[in-house]
RNA sequence: GCGCCUGUAGCUCAGCGGAAGAGCAACGGCCUUCUAAGCCGUGGGUCGGAGGUUCGAAUCCUCCCAGGCGCACCA
């Protein structure tokens, strides 16, 4: 582990004393001291010991480590340590030494990453739905750029497809002053389409990249079906096809999938390419441009195509372990308790741009993210904008601003020792410690691709700090000079969270 | 029928092998001091149910119940 991380270094410290793998975790209860360790519950079965006897041995090995103040034995065979001031301290100026690249990864290998996502037909505005997709993917994109990878992030759109024309078709009813098809698209913005002569889908397209950059997701790319089903041809031939029926199919259930698939339809039904023969090109293409690693970001909606991307990397040659796909749940709608759907076709949706009208970039983004991609997100419209009042993501950002307001008053630094002459208080040591999780907290978000870890972990920040903040004066204290980087390095974290789910940190409130 | 996901405080949700949490809602306190968008306190939970694995399970395994989403020559 890198010397940047400071708990890490202590528990690698800790380990070398023991002579075995010591993990650190702060305890709930602050009665069991700044750190614990469970090694000697874990060892116990394997040193046929009894794990208190083992945690005794433990407890004195690290007695004599540096930092360590005291230690405990508790429970079944916890060893639970407290640290002293000097140690908090200087993890703390390590912090500070890093600034805002404090929690940098430092990977092992660094990939070159896409992640897709959004990739919304442009068959209308981005709704609330496809931007959980931006929020979710891009706050994951975020987080492998932080873990140390380089990250492209591309658009994927259809511009070739059944959708497409009944599209078209609706705007061109609404020219000849007619209603749309039964199956096309009804909603208001068709209409406003319908008033010019140009072509709808580049304008709707532009729309949709201007909404996302709105949302502060921005793309490196943009894919067209289009082309990539004109490069059918040289792909087929890898994928060991066959002919039934007047069809072309692709051998995917032999590669795990549920069922072969159709790559182009049969005369009787069109004969092009059906959009899994796109899917065939674009997963080559992402290969072939060098990516060691391919993100889909889906909608669980899509959980079933899950198994054909992997089929279809393993028919095409490449290994499936470069294929990630992320799903998340979908955005469920009420009104007035009553349940709504999301129809882009009826046009009973919430689109993005008014979401972020009524509550604001900042709050979207953060309710968007906040919950975990396994959960279905649950918005009452109507509630809304007045729940957006209390989001935390004011909470987070109201510490950022506070500190902004201390370092405007602040005189130029000092270069003094930053250990105080009085101990440290419970709030200021749990503030250095909350700080000191960051590393293994962005690690584990990163992951398990559950950027809701860093919002959750900054409000518990935000929380230390306002408590903090509440009992001491930073300005003119005895202890300025600690104060002041540890309301730095707060600060720091504090913005480098909400960097990390696309929300700002102002100066100001 | 098969597959994926979910069921934790009144509500919305974190936690996903180590000693049950947050926000909102309810009630009661705290501003001559760096931003009260803040702080402190009170009440509130058989972690859907039943078995199992483990020194230890909200967390892992099995079954059951309830809900969401899928299972096209649509995307």
């Amino acid at each position: 582990m890198p010397a940047a991380d400071p708990v890490a270094r202590l528990a690698a410290e800790l380990s070398d004393a023991v002579g075995a793998p010591i993990e650190l975790e702060r305890p709930g209860d602050p009665a069991h001291g700044d750190y614990a360790t469970n090694a000697a519950l874990r060892l116990a079965p394997e040193r046929r010991q009894s794990p208190r006897e083992l945690a005794e041995e433990i407890a004195a090995s690290m007695a004599s480590a540096p930092g360590v103040e005291r230690t405990e034995i508790a429970g079944p065979g916890f060893v639970n340590l407290w640290l002293t001031d000097a140690w908090l301290v200087d993890a703390l100026a390590a912090i500070v030494e890093r600034g805002r690249d404090f929690g940098v990864g430092e990977p092992a290998r660094r990939e070159r990453i896409q992640v897709e996502m959004v990739s919304a037909n442009p068959t209308g505005p981005i709704t609330v739905a496809a931007a959980r997709n931006g929020a979710y993917g891009d706050s994951v994109a975020r987080l492998l750029e932080f873990a140390g990878h380089q990250v492209e992030r591309e658009y994927y759109y259809n511009d070739s497809g059944t959708q497409m024309e009944k599209f078209r078709a609706s705007v061109e009813a609404r020219r000849r002053g007619e209603e749309p098809p039964e199956d096309g698209y009804h909603g208001a913005y068709v209409e406003e389409l319908a008033a010019s002569d140009e072509d709808p889908v580049p304008r709707m397209l532009e729309q949709v990249e201007r909404t996302l950059d709105r949302f502060r997701v921005h793309f490196d790319s943009w894919a067209l079906q289009s082309e990539l089903e004109g490069r059918l041809d040289e792909f087929l031939p890898r994928l060991d096809t066959y002919e039934k029926d007047g069809a072309i199919w692709a051998p995917s259930s032999k590669y795990g999938d549920d069922d072969d698939r159709v790559l182009v339809r049969s005369p009787e039904r069109g004969g092009g390419p059906t959009y899994r023969a796109a899917d065939v090109v674009y997963l080559a293409h992402k290969l072939e441009r060098s990516f060691d690693r391919a993100v889909y970001v889906l909608g669980a909606d899509h959980h079933g195509t899950r198994r054909w991307y992997a089929a279809v990397a393993q028919m095409l040659g490449y290994d499936p372990a470069r294929i990630e796909v992320l799903l998340y749940q979908l955005v469920h709608l009420t009104s007035g308790g009553e349940q709504r759907t999301m129809s882009k076709r009826r046009g009973d949706v919430v689109f993005l741009d008014d979401f972020m009208d009524e509550v604001g970039v900042d709050a979207a983004r953060w309710y968007l993210v906040n919950r975990g991609p396994d959960q279905t997100i649950e918005i009452d419209v109507d509630l809304a904008a007045e729940r957006s009042q209390k989001n935390p993501v004011y909470y987070v950002q109201y510490a950022h601003a506070r500190i902004a307001g201390i370092l405007r008053n602040a005189s130029a630094e000092q270069n003094d020792d930053l250990l105080p002459s009085e101990p440290l208080a419970p709030e200021e040591r749990d503030l250095i410690k909350r700080l000191l999780e960051f590393p293994a907290t962005a690690a584990e978000a990163t992951e398990r691709r559950g950027p809701q870890g860093i919002p959750v972990y900054a409000i518990r920040v935000a929380d230390d700090f306002h408590r903090f903040y509440h009992e001491h004066r930073v300005l003119g204290s005895n202890a300025e000079a600690f104060r002041l980087a540890l309301v730095r390095a707060t600060q720091n974290v504090i913005a480098r969270c909400l960097d990390l789910v696309g929300v700002e940190a102002p100066e100001r409130m």
